[in-house]
DNA sequence: TAGATTGTTAATCGATTAACAATC
DNA sequence: TAGATTGTTAATCGATTAACAATC
């Protein structure tokens, strides 16, 4: 129904709102907005009415209720309890980011099948061992999976969150999972966003090199 | 000239014949391919047309010269050397995480501002008070800038940055970054890609609740 | 009331898909 | 040569932008 374009703008709405209000600024128009964002008054406009009418003709918006009313259509109102399964270098730096627990977010549980990990702690999470996995997650109602664990292992870890009935996975892993349609998949894939960073870094090269063939 | 579009799918294509080649596949039709990425045929071939003819009719694609090709779009045929600025959970898993250094990407300097990190050791590389980066890259050519600060700080690095002549910055700060048009940032906005995840899973409930209204 | 700015429809633009002639 | 599949043009689809009547 809202297409993933728009979907995709939500997060950046609410942090700027989040600015306007760490500024005090208690009402903006969609112009203003515009400026600051950089996405076109219309656009604004289109985005906030595929939700409702958060605005108020001759006015504009009122940046504290806009605020709420997006924090509630991203899912904030409600506290998320996830388990983490790879305790790697991003697994860790995922676990020690404070800043989501603020955002209601909150870990589980973390596992690893590496031995060395195991037993480990973690802003006193004890890292257990992959195994305890499928058990934890019949014993705990988890919201999302996050998967930190190498490319190999990732689907493996995938199904078993299926599996238990976990319906949104957060994948940090270099792979494109493959689960039902009713489980949502967003993927963090960093080397592809350094890929596209090289590439813009080359992109003129490229077609100069082109044209002396 | 290409659309950020097609540039946002080439990393997608490099990792599919990457796997191909491990699975010793060497030859493989748009349909094929198709298949398994998940992109129209119609798509791909627009795609790889954007940068030449890699294909030949009535055989399809040879997937070594192709992934050949694609390195080199992507800039992989070079070597890259960056700085990490901000030591904390982000910053020490891109510093630690070897597969960057497999691609050429080498990490010539890690720097942060808490005295506390400054002296600890990432990999053979020491971390060095911020104060000192503007001068270390007064003396080191670095092609590509990480930021993984706090919001407050992001931006004073990205000037420093600039200044210092480098063109590329990838961000992981949840800002946007304000610098000269031809300074390329790629942003890793973690929150907001978690955001997203949420929004979905709610999603249905959303428009539930709006019908009661 | 007059000015401002929204909500919303219509127009434009760009990206994706379909179709097919070219050609290996 | 016949079959397969590309490269490329044309058609479609969806997303963005422009315009303006509604209304605070």
């Amino acid at each position: 129904m809202i297409s993933m374009a728009v979907i995709r703008r939500l997060p950046k709405y609410h942090r700027y709102l989040a600015e306007l209000i760490r500024n005090d600024i208690d009402r903006i128009s969609s112009k203003e907005l515009s400026e600051k964002i950089g996405f076109t008054a219309s656009q604004i406009r289109q985005d906030f009415n595929c939700f409702g009418d958060f605005g108020q003709q001759g006015y504009g918006y009122n940046v504290r209720e806009l605020y709420n009313e997006i924090s509630r259509i991203l899912g904030l109102n409600t506290e998320y309890s996830t388990v983490i399964v790879g305790a790697g270098n991003i697994g860790q730096a995922i676990a020690n980011y404070t800043r989501f627990e603020k955002q209601g977010f909150f870990i589980k549980g973390i596992f690893d099948k590496n031995p060395k990990l195991v037993g480990l702690k973690i802003r006193d999470i004890e890292v257990k061992d992959v195994e305890e996995l499928e058990d934890f997650l019949k014993n705990n109602k988890i919201d999302i999976g996050i998967i930190s664990v190498p490319r190999e292992q990732a689907q493996k870890v995938a199904n078993i969150f299926v599996k238990s009935g976990i319906k949104a996975i957060w994948n940090f892993a270099p792979i494109d999972l493959e689960v039902p349609d009713d489980v949502i998949v967003e993927n963090v894939h960093l080397s592809e966003s350094l890929l596209t960073l090289t590439y813009r870094l080359n992109e003129a090269n490229l077609f100069a090199k082109n044209k002396q063939k």
